[in-house]
DNA sequence: GAGGAGATCGTCT
DNA sequence: GACGATCTCCTCT
């Protein structure tokens, strides 16, 4: 996969509510650098997060030392472990003083997968598993972070809009396909709102899939 | 294929 | 002290 295309998103492309970037962002790649590899994956699932508006979300009590990036300027990593086991990541939206984030829920691996599979402990050579393997990389927000090494740590707090980073979101011309929407996974406040948007038919997408026009 | 339980610890109350 | 924007493994159908 070459560099030069792999361009990233402008920052302008974030500066707006989450639920209008976030069936945006379907389609988009990101990318992380790993040494002298390029890992990629085609953003197929997301959930936007509304901020202070929103029950559901991190910032709805306002800023904390594990959610401050939220309430930074938008095209940010906001990425947060839960479970006592696992990373999420988000990109911040809106811009300096108003929370808003995109959880990246999963991604169709494009490049460096079998570095992917490394990171995820899986193993791709049985020909019989290829398959499940494969989609069990990315397809949930978790094992995307596992497959491309993100941490807090390290990652937490990163600008997704410079090649100066080793992890960004790149634009990417071909079309999504056709895109569905439904209620957020795994939470127990407004959970009826359809700020889940996934690529319909995408077998990389975690999760139900519930069809509902966007 | 669906459903349930356990793992495991940072964060917030 | 309770809970969680999850995942994996196991059991049951």
């Amino acid at each position: 996969m070459r560099l030069r295309k792999l361009q990233p998103v402008p920052r302008r492309f974030y500066d707006r509510d989450p639920k209008v970037v976030a069936p945006q962002l379907l389609g988009k790649i990101l990318v992380r650098r790993q040494g002298r590899k390029l890992l990629a994956g085609r953003i197929v699932e997301v959930e936007a997060y509304l901020g202070e508006d929103d029950p559901a979300s991190h910032a709805f009590r306002g800023a904390t030392d594990r959610n401050r990036v939220m309430f930074g300027p938008p095209g940010f990593a906001y990425v947060y472990f839960t479970y006592g086991m696992h990373y999420c990541a988000n990109v911040t939206c809106l811009g300096e003083g108003t929370a808003g984030a995109i959880l990246i829920r999963a991604l169709e691996p494009s490049a460096g997968i079998e570095e992917m599979a490394l990171n995820r402990d899986l193993n791709l050579s049985l020909e019989t598993e290829h398959v499940r393997v494969l989609r069990a990389l990315t397809s949930g927000p978790a094992r995307l972070c596992e497959a491309l090494d993100i941490t807090r740590t390290r990652d937490d707090g990163k600008d997704l809009t410079s090649l100066k980073s080793d992890l960004w979101i790149a634009s990417d011309r071909s079309h999504p396909g056709e895109i569905a929407c439904s209620p957020r996974v795994g939470i127990t406040q407004a959970a009826d709102w359809p700020l889940r948007f996934y690529v319909f038919g995408n077998p990389f997408v975690s999760g139900p899939k519930v069809r509902r026009s966007p």
